[in-house]
DNA sequence: ATCGCTCCTGTAAACGTTTACCACTTCTGA
DNA sequence: TCAGAAGTGGTAAACGTTTACAGGAGCGAT
């Protein structure tokens, strides 16, 4: 294969300056004659334009990062589902960071923006620790947070009231009856975590029922260690009548657990979850979870970013998802709707 | 905020040339005074090297692409979780491109290898036609494609035996007693659909069954129009012992069906699936499912895509990927494994 | 014929790096 | 003391684009 061919190859075989050709490319006003010139030899010699030098020069990447803690949670895929034809759509490619569930490595991607190989990020930290704050604040480039960050941070921002989520939840089996409602969460120094934990209590206090600390147990955000946690809570309360489940995988977790000790799903324990992913409606018996809109949240957050992309600067912000309780089999039965 | 600082702005502040900037960036050997002057400016600067400018020089991206048909897809996911992590040390970013099914727009991403933005390129096609092949040819960045491709192709090849997969699975069923056993497919026009529809024909003949065209239904390869074709075959073969779906979204569509009418699974009919995806182990009952591997093509892909180009040119090489049968309740039953 | 206008195109600079080449300094060994 | 080597750093070119600017052609109006 020859050497790759630039503008100057094109403008050398169709005999005119390398500016002419870079015209033609972008469709600005050229004698008819110069543009099927170029157009032919740019065609026959396969051309492509280098997006290395275009970005140099026009200052844009036509690049947006989307950083999560780790792909394996549906959560983030189905906001990827929504954000990538929406991005694709724009003109930008998707470049994707999968973190580890480690600060570190998010704050390296902030560090990373310096380098303009993105035109904006969107991110959802796990943590937002004050190095974050301070990234966000020297940010060179846009950045859309999906979770909740403090009053006044400059960036764009789409939360969910995961407060009310939980209320949802936690009233739901009330209503149902149940009294003792335990509550396995992911690690407290998570934004979620953190912010599940709150609302747990909140919602109890809210139903007048007692805060009983033997009723929650904290592990991690997956199934394994939902499944630990839930075994742990089981036998400490033998007399839980429902479980409530910080994510959807946890519950997962729970089910398996409550399946091998023959606890049956809801009747003698009914469970809930938050997330409301793809699982919910495989897990059996189904599971009943908060929604928590994450695909709205995910094109929310693609457009926020769009629209500071095209439109440049403008006050950062805040979009709310409300969440939305979708009830199932693993509270009301299979005579449920 | 002022200008962004670049090599000149260190070099002003140092007092040194911007070649002596960049040579202590990169490491080379110089005076400790210099070295010590340019990483001080730099630092307070908050420098930052620009990728597109290092890129243009270098010729390199350091980025790869990834492209696959849909996220939506449980086995994708689990390619991208090997890859992300192996392309990341390496020091490679992650470009996903999700093609909708459309073949098109596969043949635009391979197009796109022209502008440079990915080193290279690990690509899942959902259909192989002939402008698949001129592009792989022409394209100026090395190529991984995960499935099939035809001899000779010039692009490292990372497949699983499924021919051998759909006979494991169909073994198994006829091992079980099971004699009409219904199969499930996706698009014959796709690569896996034709692959696995020539598969079952072969393993039932290798079985000495016979081939009965009512018992196969083409769908797609999601869940809802899995549960239709699953409705239309069972509506049609109501003797149907046993289901093999061409993949587990498709079984999970199938699940649905045969619980809303009362068939219990496995013992009227056994369900076995291919992908053994991480909803194989949520659904219920679990399905038995022929995993072909799919962490482990991806990580195949990676490091086949990282060695070349970490060493360049080397004839193109194939890796297989052997197809294992994963049994589990819904063709043993809880008693079982 | 000259002027001014429009339209087109070429020259050259710029984007921010890396690096070949050369000049200068310092050191080593005879 | 001096030749040569080794070490160090500056100048400038190059990567492949886009674009400001200016020059030239063509044309209608004076």
């Amino acid at each position: 294969m020859s050497d790759v061919p630039t503008i100057t190859t094109i403008a050398q075989r169709a005999g005119v300056s390398i500016a002419s050709v870079s015209r033609v490319l972008n469709g600005l006003p050229t004698r008819a004659e110069t543009e099927s010139r170029v157009m032919s030899a740019a065609r026959e010699l396969g051309y492509v334009p280098n997006s290395a030098a275009r970005s140099l020069k026009s200052r844009r990447s036509n690049q947006v990062g989307f950083a999560i803690a780790d792909i394996g949670n549906p959560v983030y895929l189905a906001m990827i589902r929504e954000i990538q034809p929406l991005l694709k759509a724009a003109g930008y490619r998707l470049v994707l960071h999968s973190t580890n569930v480690d600060a570190a490595d998010e704050i390296d991607v902030l560090r990373g923006l310096g380098e303009r190989y993105v035109d904006g990020l969107i991110m959802i930290p796990l943590r937002v620790t004050g190095e974050h704050l301070k990234m966000f604040a020297a940010a060179r480039a846009p950045i859309v947070i999906i979770g909740s960050v403090p009053e006044g941070t400059p960036v764009d921002n789409v939360r969910t009231d995961s407060r009310k989520g939980v209320r949802l939840a936690v009233e739901h089996l009330h209503q149902l009856g149940r009294r003792r409602i335990g509550f396995v969460n992911g690690p407290l120094d998570t934004v979620p975590g953190a912010a599940r934990s709150a609302a747990y209590a909140e919602a109890l206090a809210g139903l007048g029922l007692p805060y009983d600390p033997d009723l929650v147990e904290v592990g991690d955000f997956y199934r394994p260690e939902g499944a630990r946690a839930a075994a742990r809570l089981i036998g400490r309360v033998p007399d839980l009548d429902a479980l409530l489940c910080a994510n959807d995988l946890i519950a997962l977790g729970a089910l398996d657990v409550l399946r091998r000790e023959r606890r049956r799903v809801p009747e003698e324990v009914a469970v809930a979850s938050m997330d409301d992913t793809d699982l919910a409606t495989v897990a059996w018996p189904p599971l009943t979870s908060v929604s928590l809109g994450s695909a709205e949240r995910g094109r929310a957050a693609a457009e926020l970013l769009l629209d500071r992309l095209a439109h440049g600067d403008r006050a950062p912000r805040v979009v709310t998802v409300e969440p939305r309780l979708v009830i199932r089999a693993s509270t009301v039965g299979e005579e449920g709707p």
